[in-house]
DNA sequence: GACGCCGTTGACTGACCAGTCAATCGCGTT
DNA sequence: AACGCGATTGACTGGTCAGTCAACGGCGTC
């Protein structure tokens, strides 16, 4: 049978492709590197990665509802928990910490050429990138409801400074305007959640 | 004399090339624009925008630096207030939710394609950015050293959550994911205030 | 009223690069 | 071993645009 190998091994160059791209990007940016840039970095020629993408914008699509939907998932997965409003976002926190642990190139290719770059891709993806807000409003609406939240605050507005508060920590470890050591990851889950839930007053 | 007035005559055609290129980036972006699109809008020829700036990149760090200067100002005035520590962040809050309201479409490049956009412009002027952070963290310091904050939260990083919160409600506002209406405006300089400060919490 | 300076004009050039495509390769099939 | 087909190659094209520059015009000067 030709078709499944074949298959497994074109699903793999595509997939050496995609990892190639977010070397590149982390390093060069998305409007800086050229095509050729990727091929080269994946070790293929360069019309290969039009054999396997139709445009270089695909390529960073691709990557970006990749790992954004896993996000989504495991967010509606956290909400659907038993737990206190504070630990959800605890969780939501955490998971966005560990994804940076995980692949830190990944990270900075979403956050700095999709997620804030609201100009170019992120209009593009502006829908999905909502639906993240959403779900996190949705959390804290449900929390003011059962009293666990004051009510003041919108939750569309809590939302943002939520999200807003964490994707500028990962952006400060991303251009080495915060350290990034292993304890400043563990500690950032904790005060993050801390500073929007507690508050700063002593 | 010539002198006087051609100077005069020369800073107020900078000036108009500079509040079309507002106009221009904010509608389109810095890089998809063309300079030709900044000299139609300013009605003026298109050698004339190479007279009076080096490049296309020179005139948006204009603008940028133009505005981001006067806010560090600010910052550094309040900070000399004889005034609480949470009175200092919602003064802060407050300044840059007005210039927001001021005008828009600067903040909006500002936030875009500079502060938001580490890659290509944010990289250029990191440095100023971060000044910024390191203001807000200073007063955070003093706040936890007078006890009015809490000594867990290290500075640096309650600065980023404080400043990113505000970015996001303000790029909310910009990409119409929050309403941005004149109460709006208004409530936020609590909000964010109420929140990093006072936490969600009931 | 002739001269010169400088603000102003816009056609042009050189460089860059995304995307195309015809040619080649190599593996599985018969 | 000959065939076929999808994977792979990389030279080439077309279009875009930042930045240059030679020429022009109008205002002040003498």
């Amino acid at each position: 049978m030709a078709t499944a190998r074949s298959a497994a091994a074109a699903a793999e160059k595509r997939r050496v492709i995609l990892d190639a791209a977010v070397r590149v990007f982390a390093r060069q940016g998305f409007h800086t590197c050229r095509v050729s840039d990727i091929a080269d970095e994946a070790g293929v020629a360069y019309g290969l990665v039009y054999h396997y993408f139709r445009s270089k914008d695909e390529v960073l699509d691709t990557l970006f509802l990749e790992r954004w939907n896993v996000m989504l998932d495991a967010i509606r997965e956290t909400d659907a928990q038993p737990i206190p409003a504070r630990e959800k976002l605890h969780a939501i926190a955490s998971f966005i910490v560990e994804s940076y642990r995980h692949d830190p190139e990944l990270m900075k290719v979403i956050i700095v050429e999709v997620t804030r770059a609201a100009n170019s891709f992120g209009q593009t993806h502006l829908a999905k990138i909502r639906e993240a807000y959403e779900l996190i409003a949705e959390i804290v609406r449900k929390a003011q409801q059962a009293g666990e939240f004051r009510p003041d605050v919108t939750p569309d507005f809590a939302a943002m400074a939520f999200y807003g508060a964490i994707e500028q920590v990962l952006t400060g470890w991303i251009f080495d305007v915060l350290p990034g050591g292993e304890e400043d990851l563990e500690q950032a889950k904790r005060f993050v959640v801390e500073t929007i839930c507690g508050g700063l007053d002593q």
